[in-house]
DNA sequence: TGAATAGTGTCTTTCAGACAATATGCC
DNA sequence: GGCATATTGTCTGAAAGACACTATTCA
């Protein structure tokens, strides 16, 4: 049991529970959604797992993301919300532990990943090539793989996944990667065009064939979209 | 600081934080949308604030959600789902709490609102007209009015608002009161069909006038529905 | 000039949104 | 028959979904 330190008419007794945030970090590499693993040096030991670690006195669990999020990728200004709280009471082997869990949108342009205290060893793995995790953390990427389509259908969050210059073509791909479906390059560009997410530039990427023209987004906000894509990027 | 109890190698270390679940319970009544206030008997004393408390030892989260719903309502069985998490370091002055709110959905059919030890008094409080609450629930409340739009939009949980046998007058009603916009009686009728949330029965409402044909629905399985309202509620 | 990628338009069907008259039961 | 509520259909504009050819650059 726990207690408060103030005056006794003002006594809280609660259980005590551990609190922590653990992250999703979604990253495309290679046309490929990938998800950021750490292989523990805690118990369990040597297992892969999502970053995380125990809320702090006086942080707020936002915080408590930023913190393990800089630790673990070097980025600030991400995109990061929370995601849904996992509380079963085994979850956690060692002791009753409740983990808020958050969802990180990152792009390659910047990132600079540590290996903290905590880990060993970082990677980022394929979505579809996820090992067996420690804890719940299949359950929880589970379920942040969900909550990233819907965001992409609805919110104009693409931006965080790619840098600020891209080709439509690129764009195309990393929705492609998140709903794991080939999508009719006219149709995409009709619809996008409607969302008014992005615009060009006078840019081209230099390549092989022909330079594709580079497009910038309106932005850089998270916000809901006027034209969704909704039905779009269902079946 | 708090430990676990197992030997010194899985020894786990964290600062002590409470972790409490709260509930916001929408009903209609009247045609309107109604959340359960209680009257707090704890700090902060006589405030209006929504039902909650801590989770207990070997409770999850949803065991805690279902015991506080079943103390405050007495009913069982009805739609719970987690809303979000909210854990600022100061939302409650006493100690640190972190608290996790669930929202419910009710119908009146075989209500049974008790004054649990922890409440002096409850009370169904019209949407439009919340006092202001203890802690953040005011933030809370604001936060599950838009999740409940929003589920109304893409799943069929109005189920859990109604009893069995509806009137479609009396189910679009609970829409208008969500959403809080009157809607065309035609095109509403047309979309619902489209869903295929509901079917008619042999039986009608007795009333004053033209008696209206009694609907059901199809599944009162929390579900995605085919045709979502999506933009139909939107204006 | 061939290879590779970029970029563009039409047709059909379905859905959203605006709108008003008829049907039925009760008194 | 009058009243109150229940029930039903059309038209128009916008979006979804299927589908294939032309344009540009480089090697």
């Amino acid at each position: 049991m726990c207690y408060n330190n103030t005056m006794s008419d003002d006594k809280v007794k609660f259980d005590c529970i551990g609190v922590a945030v653990d992250i999703v970090i979604f990253n495309i590499i290679d046309n490929r959604l990938k998800v950021l693993l750490i292989k523990r040096a805690p118990k369990p030991e040597n297992v892969w797992a999502i970053p995380g670690g125990f809320v702090r006195r006086g942080e707020s669990l936002l915080t408590t993301a930023k913190r393990e999020l800089d630790e673990e990728t070097g980025v600030k200004d991400v995109y990061l919300e929370q995601l849904y709280t996992f509380g079963n009471p085994e979850r956690d082997p060692r002791t009753r532990v409740v983990s808020v869990a958050y969802f990180a949108l990152v792009n390659s342009e910047k990132l600079d990943i540590k290996t903290g205290s905590d880990a060993k060893d970082a990677a980022w793995r394929d979505i579809d090539e996820i090992p067996k995790l420690a804890f719940d953390h299949n359950k929880i990427l589970d379920y942040s793989r969900q909550r990233l389509i819907w965001k992409l259908e609805y919110t104009n969050v693409a931006y965080s996944l790619l840098p600020r210059l891209f080709t439509l073509t690129e764009l195309q791909r990393v929705y492609e990667a998140v709903v794991d479906r080939k999508l009719d390059k006219r149709n995409f560009r009709r619809k996008l065009l409607k969302t008014g997410l992005v615009k060009e530039t006078t840019m081209t990427r230099p390549g092989a064939h022909r330079p594709a023209i580079l497009h910038e987004f309106t932005s850089n906000k998270a916000e809901y979209i006027s034209n969704p894509f909704g039905a779009f990027l269902k079946k």
